[in-house]
DNA sequence: CACTTAAGTTAGTTGCGACTAATTTGGAGG
DNA sequence: CCTCCAAATTAGTCGCAACTAACTTAAGTG
């Protein structure tokens, strides 16, 4: 049974390493606040640890083996699932769900996570928008694209937010840009300016790197 | 902040010292699922720390400081809105709750535990009719009976159940005895045999043993 | 090509909380 | 009063996961 902080660190090496292949010392000490040298002790023991949970090649960086991301997932499940169990059941915001879950994601039983899935009615994504891993440690990954991206007059549905910071979302939640929201790029600031949006029937402008943080699905284009 | 072991230990000198005076070293172990020379560890960490915890007088036991009382109601706290959450959100069984929420009970915060109180409208007892602790540390402490001390012919409402072992919980709620449940003793075999009672509208027998973990709140004698 | 520097690793320490083995204590019975 | 025993304590060890300090490595830059 992997401890607490093992988990953390299968967790971290699977969300790094999504985006940048290998997940550095470096990388994982400052997700998880922790010196780099507790890090490179941590990777040697998961690297020999049996059965093997992470391949770490020294000096390039870690990543998971098929039994460690099998359990990084099942931790991200637990954490999504929560992060939304939170959301319907008991009313907490979106800025803090994902605080709460950190915590909980380590002590709930399959058990009990299977109950507040059946309850949510078997749910696709967090209140983020982020996938929740099924089961079997599959993960629909759909094709987005940055909001910053999208070319004016383009019409997209939001789908994801990737910055969890509880501010930060508060003030994505103020502009009413929630996950399943409809926006449509008016107009495109250029040199990283601001980016001119209608969402939720209101025209308002949205800085490069807000938008760089929100993922959305485009519409098929139907002009306007 | 303690650690979920110091809270373990918190919460087992609290429920062991409300029936016996001071907690023994041998009782905690039990409880604990640890050797005693570990549990004498930990109380002399827990009797020089600051703030302290335990009073531990050598060889006599350990008995709780008001700080290590307050903390120690904390967790019940937890423990047993847990226990109704899982129950009533969640649809567990009254057999499987404590297992659950012995688990989730260290990784909650007091937000958290604030909603579930609300959700649950601000409960007074657990499943097993256990009383949970207010937020101020107090705790209602009825007068209840033994279901094996009534005399026959009296009625009575059950009021709580004392052991928490799932097998023996099914076995009563088999029976349909459960909290708030009326029933009526009918005729007590002597010398320890068992008592015939009236439940739920059904007549049957119960031993001794497992009349003492019932306990009950007498009616007002209402003869019959 | 040598120098600098940032990233990574190793070595050694610490605190926690368990363990075993050995010892001490205090009370009950002879 | 002594003996014996169960309970408790001490002493010493272990694994985990953090830390600091000191070192290596690799990747530029002038």
């Amino acid at each position: 049974m992997p401890s607490q902080s093992v988990e953390d660190y299968l967790k971290a090496i699977l969300e790094i390493s999504s985006t940048s292949g290998l997940a550095s010392t470096h990388k994982l000490a400052e997700r998880l606040g922790v010196r780099p040298a507790s890090v490179s002790g941590m990777l040697r023991r998961l690297n020999t640890r049996r059965p093997r949970l992470v391949i770490h090649e020294k000096r390039k960086g870690a990543r998971l083996t098929q039994e460690g991301r099998r359990r990084a997932l099942a931790v991200l499940r637990h954490h999504r699932l929560l992060e939304l169990f939170l959301h319907k059941t008991l009313g907490y915001g979106w800025d803090l769900v994902h605080a709460e879950a950190e915590k909980l994601e380590h002590a709930i039983s399959d058990d009990l996570e299977d109950r507040i899935d059946a309850l949510l009615g078997h749910p696709e994504t967090d209140p983020h928008g982020h996938p929740i891993p099924a089961k079997d440690g599959s993960m629909p990954e759909h094709r987005l694209r940055r909001l910053s991206d999208l070319e004016a007059g383009r019409a997209a549905t939001i789908a994801q937010v990737r910055d969890l910071d509880p501010a930060f979302l508060r003030y994505l939640g103020g502009l009413g840009l929630y996950p399943k929201v409809g926006v449509r790029v008016l107009h495109i600031e250029p040199y990283g300016g601001e980016i001119r949006i209608k969402a939720a029937g209101v025209v308002q402008g949205l800085g490069r790197e807000a938008a760089d943080q929100v993922l959305v699905i485009e519409k098929e284009s139907t002009g306007q």
